[in-house]
DNA sequence: GTTAGCACTCTATATAAGTGAGTGCTAACA
DNA sequence: TGTTAGCACTCACTTATATAGAGTGCTAAC
């Protein structure tokens, strides 16, 4: 059967109807809202159809009809309309997310605090995997006899330290020294290169007591180089499914809320997610216990490289334009403001 | 009315049955699960004086009675059973707690998620607020020509750090010169101390380069400061309280969440709350909207000073006696893993 | 002071009837 | 051939009613 003006005409109503009002959407309702010169029963044939079709279906027999994954993607690829981020959203975005920037991470934060206020929805952003970050420093800092900082900062900026307890007291010139040695060794190479290398091994043939810290500190080391590659993920807004009639049931919303707090999980989720703006409805999700969810998301880039990513997770049935031109809208802004390099940024 | 023996027995007996039932309990239920050699007409006798004296409540005139707060309150004082945590978990808290430590923030983090684990409820953590922390360094680097990274080192080890976007491109040597100023300047001085002092008047005299400098660092400075003065708080397990029968309905699940995440607000509470072992039971609370919630928090010491928080929130119907154990053991670990000076710590 | 007995209360559950929105089918119409 | 009015039918939801069960409070007897 094809998919006559008509029909998607329909099809477009009933999405957007059911999009607001989250109730099924009956032949007559839809008649009496949108003017289209045919009556309700020439509506059901068509609505009959469409449901034959795939896109529609029944709650039961005598329920309106409710749109399907398959009816929200085409509504997502086909018929949605173009939505204006509004002047003052606008306004708003532009104020939080490009004055004071210091960190990408407190601004990817506050983005997505941000992205759950202006949709109402959970929101969420994961900062980049920075795979081709280079080391800049190594540092170690003595606070006490046992105790010394070892911090480690990233090309990009990024801040990695950790607190090392010693069992023996070491001299600040050893420590010293060895920042030294390990900038000089490390600076410039990527930290997934400086993962693989075998820390202790680059000491032997120094002195002992080099060699001998060298040994204790590798695992912290190691430690703080991965979380200066880790991917951080902050979620906002969770509360906001509580508004939702989706999540009326007390055993939805305890699974959508136990979901998404395995925090582990949802960052692999996202982490291998495409790039670009990306959304994915109900079932197209891989992951089964989504398989009622849809998601959005789009990247925010560094000078066109490093990519993390900012979206929002709700119920399948979501305002898809809206969304999607607020979190497009950010990401451009947060894209640009951490434009390092090239052109001039306007303060 | 006096408060017989008898009274009493019947009054832990009930909060100790409501405690693990969750149910309003019976006189004739009460006769045939503990054998008190009354019958169920004379325990209705004293449930009706002890609900006269507060002890009690109705929920309807046909249903069992169930505890008030100031029967928790007895009972928490008098009546409750001292718990020994289990040596299975005394080894899991132990393990975890002191095995691999390296900052305060990571060891609390994981207390708290190893504390809903164990009591099944939503549990948190804050670290001290380090008012009398005083500064060791200050350290600029630079990360490329318009971007320097400062990081601020307390005495304790914590590290605070922020990424600074000047609008000049400034030489390594003067990053440099500045780092060692105001290390020389600041060391040894607390914290709260150098927030009140007029950071650029200190360079009023020095050169140009240097005081303009001090001068558009300043706010960065100061915020980067007050971090590492400030409070975390750590949230884990507030999924666990949809097992509870309380927050069956919606509504009270979500008040519940609502409450908690606010994060700023519950933080506060924690940090005005008396230190040591403190119970509070619903209406002891100060804030209305923790009316019907328990809090128990105890609060962990480092080298017998800084003081930080661990505990759980759930309903006034929670298992006083093993929580208190378990969060009583938790933050004696903490404490004792963290005596940095005095006495050898086995590893 | 304690207890058995009994009427009473109130929730929870099951059952039945009524309402309303919506469908699907059929026959008539343009 | 496509469109529409009409009508029987379905099903969730609401309201009303009956019933069972747990528990209380009171009274009178022990």
């Amino acid at each position: 059967m094809e998919l006559s003006e008509r029909k998607l005409q329909i099809l477009q109503a009933i999405v957007a109807d059911f999009i607001y009002s989250a109730e099924p959407v009956g032949s007559r309702t839809l008649s009496r809202k949108y003017d289209m010169g045919i009556s309700p029963a020439t509506i059901r044939n068509e609505m009959s159809d469409l449901e034959e079709m795939g896109y529609l279906s029944h709650p039961h027999t005598s329920a309106g009809r409710v749109p399907s994954d398959k009816a929200y993607r085409l509504y997502v690829n086909q018929m949605m309309n173009d939505y204006e981020v509004s002047a003052e959203e606008k306004a708003i975005i532009t104020e939080k997310l490009t004055k004071n920037v210091r960190e990408l991470e407190r601004t990817v934060h506050y983005a997505a605090t941000l992205l759950s206020e202006l949709t109402n929805l959970a929101s969420f952003a994961i900062t980049p995997n920075r795979v081709d970050n280079t080391l800049k420093y190594v540092n170690f800092l003595p606070v006490d006899e046992r105790t010394v900082v070892l911090m480690i900062i990233g090309q990009d900026g990024k801040v990695s330290s950790t607190n090392i307890r010693l069992e023996h007291p070491y001299t600040a010139e050893n420590l010293e020294l060895m920042s030294k040695v390990m900038t000089h060794n490390f600076k410039g190479k990527t930290i997934n290169d400086i993962l693989t290398v075998d820390i202790v091994k680059a000491f032997e043939n120094d002195m002992f007591a080099l060699h001998d810290f060298a040994q204790r500190i590798a695992p912290d080391f190691l430690d703080t180089l991965e979380r200066l590659l880790s991917v951080d993920l902050y979620m906002e807004g969770l509360t906001n499914i509580f508004s939702i009639p989706e999540y009326n049931d007390i055993d939805k919303a305890r699974c959508f809320i136990e979901m998404v707090q395995q925090k582990q999980q949802f960052t692999e989720v996202l982490i291998n997610r495409d790039n670009g703006l990306i959304i994915t409805i109900g079932s197209e999700n891989a992951k089964e216990y989504m398989k009622d969810c849809s998601l959005i998301t789009a990247d925010y880039r560094i000078d066109g490289r490093l990519v993390g990513k900012l979206g929002v997770i709700g119920p399948t049935r979501m305002k898809y334009g809206e969304i999607t031109s607020v979190i497009k809208y950010m990401t451009d802004n947060i894209s640009q403001t951490f434009q390092l390099k090239g052109e001039e940024k306007d303060e």
